[in-house]
DNA sequence: GGTTGCTGCTAATTCGTATTACTAGGTCGA
DNA sequence: TCGACCTAGTAATACGAATTAGCAGCAACC
């Protein structure tokens, strides 16, 4: 087995000592240190010739940088279920990373447990990349709070509510080296669903509807609160729909009509564990016209159920999603209702991360505008 | 900045060593160092209230692997074009990493150029992992030579040929560190491309059909060649039907009808760059019967076109796909010919990497069957 | 001719952990 | 009373790269 090929070996090929092979390779020109021109390039011939590259756990040992971004997703990334709806966030990611020069560590290692990953777990490995990005549609308030209280560079796509910081936490007495203000609050880009669903909530009363329903968790996920928040800001009394789980009953907004709704913390089963048949029964029961809802794929499922019971979409029932589908769904219909800007999700969450290392000073919270969709799923209804 | 705990402070705390600190830690019962269990309750009571834990990176550093895999992929990985063609093969990947405990490093610094990436450049980073796994639909040979003679520890995706290995590599004198011979080979994990077409020829011929043709580039790509090889076991005399590029007309096995035939190195364009119609006419024109698609894609083209001309698939043509799509495809026929095992290509490569770098003697070249799939679109032809 | 200053390097130290080598102090046996 | 042997630990070192301090050789200058 070939080790691994050292300073030492470079070093000792270029016939200088191992510190002047560090000072070439990171470029050191102070007073201290010049390395006179024929030197350095005998020392960048033998690194071109071996391939060498410093090892990026004694690089980061030292605080150095390594040119590695983490990748942390709560959910493995690549199985197809959800890929459709991770894929364009990676692609900006790997986009602007690439224009950037950096690598991307995935970090697989970590353990999945009841289908999700923690970040920590007795051996994590985050400290390998200079910073990282995490994904996922949940993030549980002690995995941001310990991250932000270690001081770790990391940005979240998708807005995070902040975790409250339990100030008391390192009672050994914190060694602190200058004033720096922590970070009170998670650094994140995400999209302005709250802008976005008031939108086209208001869109479908400007056409004509009157009674409406969101469909969807509308809490637990940041995402979900904020579209059911955008939702009620139009439609305060409008009929909330969320999956099935007695476990806690929400009561939201005052009057409002809320029909269960929680979460578990993990990524909410289709139209939370109901029949669509079922739902579509119930919106229509309550003389709905126009739904709202989560999840594009839901919106299928229930334009399905609905052409099953011989209505048409729009003209009995119209339907809007909140966002893109987080599964595959057949059909080509366009839905009414938005675009989450993924894949510039991903870029500008890399460059935030890029910002936040490079020490710049910059907002550190950001909120990209959903893309409005026209769609052929929303119309006024049928009696005007 | 609270600096991080090391194990100097719980030494200090619970009035110890670090060495007895590592000690504990690790449980180490080794004769040379029994802890009584006073002083082991002691740190450990100390390790517990601080909430201690090991920085993984140097841990890391004594030993002699990262368990970083590197992952090159000859394209980018998340564009949505090619995305549903890499995504099982990295599906594998990630379930096999997962379960060895190690993370994915992905080359996105390596500058593409032509919409190709190339692993070696000025600066290339493929020695920050431990080893690296190729994807790609056409491998250099330059690259492939020079990763063996670096003697860096890599597998490869899909059956490559062997290049000629320069045996004029490593004048600076090999560090070699045991007999152990070179690899002369470059090890992969592919598909049996061969004996799968030469399959479902055979059957398209238990059918009845007598006039066939095979429509893709058939050289060029390992991948490709293969399919037209295991095509021509069966069908010597079979037409062939390259894409269009005047540059190179090959003229393969002896009395064929070869038309055409290139690959620049880049994936191939739909149908070589012919239109769908233009192809469809060529193929009835030679009173062709049945038809392999080395990509399922063109041949979902090919059905739409025939479609169009008021053909009937299976009946008037039978289309096989010799794969799977390369690009999202339309419509949900099940076309007849076999899938390629992505998903277990990758997890293998996976495990034969793992056994590269721990010495173990293992075949480095393997094949996996394709999986054959009945479909719809292969039947006898209509004059039986 | 001795000090200062510059050039071109290198020795030594650092990061946090694991391992190896060793030591101080005691017991036992002959 | 000496050596062998055990116990309970610790000092020293290694891993690979970066940094700090410093050294040898030479030139310039008063």
């Amino acid at each position: 087995m070939t080790t691994r090929l050292t300073q030492r070996d470079i070093a000792r090929l270029a016939k200088v000592s191992q510190t002047t092979v560090s000072l070439v390779l990171n470029n050191r020109t102070a007073a201290s240190a010049r390395i006179p021109a024929e030197t350095r390039d005998r020392v960048l011939k033998v690194i071109r010739e071996t391939g060498y590259v410093a090892d990026p756990l004694a690089r980061r040992l030292l605080q150095q940088r390594n040119q590695i971004f983490g990748v942390f997703t709560y959910e493995p990334v690549f199985p197809s279920a959800s890929a459709d709806f991770y894929h364009p966030f990676l692609n900006g990611i790997e986009e602007s990373a690439e224009e950037l020069g950096c690598d991307l560590l995935l970090f697989t290692s970590a353990p999945v447990t009841d289908g999700r990953r923690l970040v920590f777990h007795d051996n994590n490995r985050l400290r390998i990349a200079d910073g990282s990005l995490l994904l996922g549609r949940r993030i549980p308030a002690e995995e941001l709070s310990r991250l932000v209280a270690e001081k770790y560079p990391f940005v979240s796509v998708g807005r995070r509510d902040d975790p409250d910081l339990p100030e008391a936490d390192n009672p050994a007495g914190r060694r602190g080296d200058g004033p720096r203000r922590a970070r009170a609050t998670v650094p994140y880009v995400g999209a302005d669903y709250v802008t976005a669903t008031a939108t086209v909530t208001a869109r479908a009363f400007a056409l004509g509807h009157e009674r409406v329903a969101f469909v969807g968790p509308g809490e637990g996920a940041e995402s979900s609160a904020d579209r059911l928040r955008g939702f009620r800001q139009i439609a305060p009394r409008g009929l909330h729909l969320g999956p099935v789980d007695p476990s806690r009953q929400s009561s939201a907004a005052s009057g409002a009509e809320d029909v269960g709704g929680a979460d578990d913390g993990r990524a909410a089963p289709a139209l939370g564990g109901r029949e669509p048949t079922d739902v579509l029964a119930e919106l229509l029961g309550q003389g709905v016209t126009a739904v709202f809802v989560e999840d594009l794929a839901d919106a299928a499922s229930l334009a399905e159920a609905a052409t099953a019971r011989g209505l048409t979409v729009p003209d009995d029932l119209s339907l809007v999603a909140l966002g893109d589908a987080s599964r595959p769904v057949a059909g080509d219909a366009e839905y009414s209702g938005f675009h989450i800007p993924r894949k510039e999700m991903g870029r500008q969450a890399v460059g935030l991360l890029e910002a936040i290392l490079s020490g710049e000073e910059r907002e550190t919270q950001q909120l990209l505008s959903c893309e409005l969709v026209e769609g052929s799923t929303l119309a006024a209804p049928k009696g005007l």
